[in-house]
DNA sequence: ATCGTTTGCGGAATCGTTAAAGTTAATAAC
DNA sequence: GTTATTAACTTTAACGATTCCGCAAACGAT
C-alpha cells in the first residue's frame, strides 16, 4: 500500500490537515511541526496522490495534454520530444498525447477528453485546416490555459510559438536568387494551409524585390507535401518548355522527391538545378546531395511551449507569444 | 458546470446510488428506472468523471501509460502512433507518454509516475540496455498489467510483441548470399543490445548454412547505429585489403551511411556492393538507390499492443505473446 | 395468516486530498 | 484580571463516483 497523508498523520498523532499543510507549506503550521512532518514523509516515502488532488482541486493537476496532427511526422515528433523531455526545473508534469490526424472533429474530441481528465493545460499543434480555428475559439471559453504551436489565426491573441514562415519563404527564394537562379519554381501546399501561404508570400516578395519574373506555371500545389508528390510535380516541371533552374519547396519531403526526379532525368544538382527544402528534417541530412533547407527546431519549440504553459498554469492570464526567426541551413543542393 | 450523478439524481428524485447502478447496469436496478436514468443522462449530457472513478476504484481508469526510448526515432514514433490511433472498438483510452531516452533510471521514474496516476496498464518499449530487465521484474510485482514491445528478456513469461530478429538477420544475410555475395560485412550494435545479438546470430547462421566464411574483420560494432557511424565504419571496411561486396546492417540509418560512403568512394550500389538495411523506415524509401530492408511495422505492433493491453485490463491474468515473422522488402540497393 | 425470499431502492462510508470553520491555549492589551 | 488577539491545531465537509449494508414492499410457500 502506498503511503497517504493518513499514515503520516497517525504516525505523528496529528490530523491529516496538519500534514497536508506542512507538506504544502500553506496555512497555519509551526516550523517545528513542519519539520517533523517532512521527516516522516521522507521516512515513509510519501508521494502525493495526483488523482485525489485533481479531484479535489478540480483542475490543477500535474497533467498536460498535447495534440499533434501526427506523431509519425518527424517535425511533430520533435515537438513532442521537446515537451516530454523534462529539462525544465521542478517539472514533473505528465503528458497526455493525442493525434488529430488532421481531423478537426477528432481534435475537438481530444480537447474534451483532456478536460475530462482535468489537465492543467493544453499544448495544441492545430490541424493544417482552417477549421481548427473553431476549436481554438471554443477552447478560449474555458479556463484551461493553452498554447498553440506552429500555427495561429488572424484574430488570435492568446499564447503561441511559431517560426516566421514569411521570412522562411523569403530567405529560401533569396538564397536561390543569390545563386544566380532566374526561373524559380515553388512546390507549395493547399490554399487553406496558412503556413504554406505565408511561405509563398515570402517567396513572391523575394522574387519581386529582386525583379525576377514569377512564372505561374512554375508554382505547383502539392496537397500532401510528400516525396511522391514532389517527384511527380518535378516531373511535370522538367517536361515543360521553360523548365526551372531552381526549386523552392515547403517541405523537405517535397525537396527529396524533386531531387530524385532530377537525378532520374540526368540532371546534376546543384549544377543544373538548385533545390531547397524546408524544416531541416532528418532526411535532409541523409540524402545526397544533402539538402539546403530552412531550419525548424521542433524540439526547442516543444521545450519552450512547456515552459510557457507551466508558467501560465501558475499565473493565470499571462500570455506568451514567440516567433522564432527562420534560419537558412546551406548544404549541397544549392 | 459539468453534469454529475447528483444532478441526475436530483432531477429524478432518486438516490445517487440508483443512478450509478443504472448507468453501469450493475446491481439491483429495475429496467424501468434504468431507462429513465439513461434518458436523463443523455438529456443532461452526462459524462463520467474519470478522475473520481480512478480515485474510488483505485486502479481501473481509462488511462494507459506508454514508454518509448525516444519519440523522435521513426520506428518508435510509429509504435506510438499505432497506440494512440483509436481504431480499436469502444476504445476511449487516453495515453500518457514518456521517453526513457535509453536511461534506465528515467524509465523507472516514469513507471512510478504512471502508477501514481492509476494507469490501467502500461506499454513499455524497453531500453536497449540489459538493465531494463530490473524495471520489468519490478513491474511484475504489481498488479498493473503491462506489455513489452520490441524487446524481452530470457526468463520473461509475460505479454510481449516483437519481430523475429533472428529470422530477420538470417533473411538479410541469405538475400545477399542469393545475390552471389561472398564477402559479407555486418554493421551491428553494442553487445549488450539483445536485438542486435539476435540479428547477428541469424546472420552468422545464414552464412554458415551457405558455407560462406565469416571474416571477423568485416563485423563492426556501431554503438549509436547512426548514419554517421555507418559512414565511418564503411570507410574503414572499404579501405581494408579485403573489402566486402555486401553489407548487412541492423538499422536503415547505418545502411544510409554505408550508401553515402560507397558512393563517395566511387562504388556503384548494388553493382559493386550490395547494402541491406533494417526497419523499412521512411528514409529507406527516400534515398537513392532505395534501400532493400527488413520490414518492421511499428504501427501494427502499437495497435496490437493496445488491443492486448485493453483485454488484459478487462480479464486479469491473461497473457498475450506475439512474434511477427520478419519480412524482406527488396528494393534497389541489392 | 405467517414466514422466508427476492426485488429495488436509499443511506452512509470510502478513495486521498484540500479548504472552511471551529477550538483551544498562549500571548497581548488595557 | 478580564477581554481581545493570535498561533497552531482539529473537526467537518466537500470533490464525484462506487459499494457495502440495510430496509421496505411484494411475492410465494406453507
Amino acid at each position: 500500500m502506498r503511503t497517504t497523508l493518513k499514515h503520516i498523520a497517525k504516525y505523528l498523532n496529528v490530523s491529516v490537515t496538519t500534514v497536508s499543510r506542512a507538506l504544502n507549506d500553506k496555512g497555519d503550521i509551526s516550523p517545528v511541526m513542519r519539520q517533523k512532518v517532512l521527516e516522516v514523509a521522507k521516512l515513509l516515502d510519501y508521494k502525493p496522490n495526483s488523482v485525489a488532488i485533481s479531484l479535489r482541486k478540480k483542475t490543477v493537476s500535474n497533467l498536460i495534454g498535447v495534440i499533434v496532427p501526427n506523431v509519425e511526422h518527424y517535425f511533430y515528433s520533435t515537438i513532442l520530444s521537446g515537451i516530454t523531455t523534462s529539462e525544465y526545473a521542478g517539472d514533473d508534469f505528465m503528458v497526455l498525447t493525442g493525434q488529430s490526424k488532421h481531423n478537426v472533429h477528432r481534435e475537438k474530441e481530444l480537447i474534451n477528453k483532456f478536460q475530462d481528465h482535468y489537465v492543467a493545460g493544453i499544448i495544441l499543434v492545430p490541424t493544417r485546416l482552417a477549421a481548427s480555428e473553431e476549436n481554438v475559439k471554443n477552447l478560449q471559453n474555458f479556463r484551461t490555459p493553452f498554447i498553440l504551436i506552429d500555427r495561429t489565426f488572424d484574430s488570435y491573441d492568446g499564447s503561441f510559438i511559431q517560426y516566421d514562415d514569411y521570412q522562411g519563404g523569403y530567405q529560401a527564394a533569396s538564397h536561390l536568387i543569390k545563386k544566380g537562379r532566374k526561373k524559380i519554381a515553388l512546390l507549395k501546399g493547399n490554399s487553406d494551409c496558412s503556413i504554406s501561404s505565408f511561405r509563398e508570400k515570402g517567396f513572391r516578395d523575394a522574387l519581386n524585390a529582386a525583379k525576377i519574373e514569377i512564372h505561374e506555371h512554375l508554382i505547383v500545389i502539392c496537397p500532401e507535401a510528400s516525396s511522391v508528390e514532389g517527384y511527380e510535380a518535378t516531373s511535370r516541371l522538367l517536361a515543360h518548355r521553360h523548365p526551372p533552374d531552381g526549386i523552392v519547396t515547403i517541405t523537405d519531403q517535397l525537396a527529396v522527391g524533386a531531387l530524385r526526379r532530377s537525378r532520374d532525368n540526368g540532371l546534376q544538382v546543384p549544377k543544373d538545378l538548385s533545390i531547397i527544402g524546408y524544416s531541416n528534417s532528418e532526411i535532409s541530412k541523409m540524402v545526397s546531395p544533402k539538402l539546403t533547407t530552412i531550419n525548424q527546431d521542433g524540439y526547442e519549440m516543444g521545450k519552450l511551449a512547456k515552459q510557457y504553459l507551466v508558467e501560465m498554469c501558475l499565473h493565470k492570464n499571462v500570455v506568451y507569444q514567440k516567433v522564432f526567426p527562420s534560419e537558412l541551413i546551406t548544404r549541397q543542393s544549392t
